[in-house]
DNA sequence: TATGAATGAGCATTCATTCAT
DNA sequence: GATGAATGAATGCTCATTCAT
């Protein structure tokens, strides 16, 4: 049986939790609103309902939080990603694609706030193994497992997770500035994909 | 003959130029390497040689140099961009768009810094007829004349063009990125767009 | 008894009333003595023991911290005034001016440094009611009742106002400058408005 | 005979005093309209028709430049000051005080830019003999010889050249921002110097 | 732990002054 | 002497960070 004080600090680390996602969401939806650097810490503060120096007892400056927010999105993307990898894994490669193309359309339709975040600022992470990097890794193994299965040439195997992704980034920014689903034009970017642009198959 | 003053009159602008060049050079390389917001004008003007206060002979404020750098290169960009669609007008849809994903690529090599600065702000500029656009119309150009042509069905030209773009772009992060070639590329690219993933026409 | 929170906050207040003033005080001073434009805020900040940024959690720019000084100082000096005019409105014509005068001079006495900014600086305000304004109505309200009363005839009193108020300026900025007592003054002028140079009276 | 090489040099001085003006006219009429501080060298240079560095041929500084300003005028004011006082000594008090209040409101009058200027700043000049201080002592020996005459108790002969100066600055002050004619006032103001507002003389 | 006022380094911008032509 | 582009010190203002309560 749990004492009082093990149930209180459970609580704690709940609340604390709580507030932390707080933070995230709000500097996530500022940031969104006006750019990584316009995104003052008095306005995230505000908007997570807390004072400023309150953020300094969850992140040690403001790097860490922008780097806390990555890693929280990413904490929730990266699962969904792998999701999508494993899932297909005993499918051939082309409806595997399909279906991993499907999902993370989805998972970017439900995070357009973070992706355009994300997006935006790709390129101050000199770091590893970011989303992006992540969502590579995917394609790639799906498109190794098509190799081997013979469905795919192995000379183009080594540009097209490139293509695929860059794609999908790009499909993703036309929806968020332009508006309109993503998923919508999933089965349309993989038949292009595989058949190529000549190709009237359907 | 040029008399005294003309000629003087002539030094002095070609002496103008050349400062401003050796301003926007300064200032894409400085934003290039620390992003838009954190290049300051004083290592701007310090790089480029010239007094702060210099800058402001050139232009009217920080805002006023940064559409200065763009408009520059613009200048520079269009032109090539225009000429590989003209260039092509008269050559079958295939030959065409390989031609014309090549020179872009060519183009894109030799303003890496540039692009980098383009690609990382893109999002900053919702105007009118930028760079990118103008990339994104070039396509539509091509492929409009493919679907005439009958090369391309009708009902892949809607998302080609985005589609094309997007991996040039791609490529050109990721070679900015990690290195290496972007033109050696290009054909790849076109095969893959005209015949698919899975044809192992090569 | 007044719970904890409240004692805090009615400190607080306090406090931020006293370092309120002690900026305007730093302004007020440093303005009287290098002139509007050439009191830096940084002087203003170092002057009233606080740092730059402070400043801006009082007054949202310079130019409301310089409004903030004419407003707390004409807060001071209109009730002055208006007492003054109120006070007298029982007694006669001479003794009415005679005592506003007075009191206008020892108000005048007790804020010289503001008086040196405000009369420096009063052609900056093209403003409605500024604090000259008021005292032009004031002397305006006292010479229509000397008019009522007979005291003065109707058409000095046109011009009368201007010449008195204009009177006390320049004893002020004598006095300012030269040094010495305004209120001393007083009874002379009054002597000298109502009688003329002529008149050997006393 | 002047030989050739006097007449030039004759010329060429003629030619400076010339440009000199012109700064000063331009300088006059940019300080009365943005202010003294607001009024900027090359705004200036451009007004007076010529370049920034040629200022600094003329006037070593900014500073001297002002202080030109007011020599200058001063140049021109202090004659009619000084005329209007010897003119009138033959006179007694009363129209000798009359004609200088009339023939220094006519100065002031054909000098409004100035006048305005030389009000605004009278501050800056911790210096010696400035106009104003001239226009007080003029008014000191026309109140002394009053009180010489008998037409003036001595004992109102200290404060009085104040009060006739600060009048006539108030009035001054009140037609350039309100529009006017100033010589229209004179007599009103010399009468109720002298009579006093009480009296109904007229 | 939470709070939010205080801090001051850092930045864009202005403008008197200099100096090569 | 005249020119006006170059200079850089000085100023107002912002905002991440700290710390007394």
């Amino acid at each position: 049986m749990a004492p009082r004080a093990e149930r209180r600090s459970q609580m704690r680390r709940t609340v604390r939790e709580t507030v932390r996602m707080a933070i995230l969401d709000a500097a996530e939806e500022l940031i969104a609103r006006h750019g990584l650097h316009d995104a003052a810490l008095v306005q995230i503060a505000r908007r997570a309902g807390v004072a400023v120096g309150t953020l300094y007892n969850y992140f040690t400056d403001r790097d860490a939080l922008i780097r806390g927010l990555f890693e929280s999105r990413r904490a929730t993307l990266r699962p969904r990603l792998l999701a999508a990898i494993q899932a297909g894994s005993d499918l051939p490669f082309e409806p595997r694609l399909r279906r991993f193309v499907r999902e993370m359309l989805e998972a970017f339709e439900s995070h357009r706030s973070f992706l355009k975040v994300a997006i935006e600022n790709e390129h101050l992470k000199p770091s590893r193994s970011t989303t992006p990097q992540d969502l590579l890794a995917g394609v790639r193994d799906i498109v190794s497992a098509g190799v081997r299965e013979g469905a795919i040439p192995v000379y183009k195997a080594e540009i097209l997770p490139l293509v695929i992704t860059g794609i999908l980034k790009s499909i993703a920014v036309h929806r968020i500035h332009g508006g309109g689903e993503m998923v919508g034009d999933a089965d349309a970017i993989v038949d292009l994909v595989l058949d190529g642009a000549r190709s009237a198959s359907r």
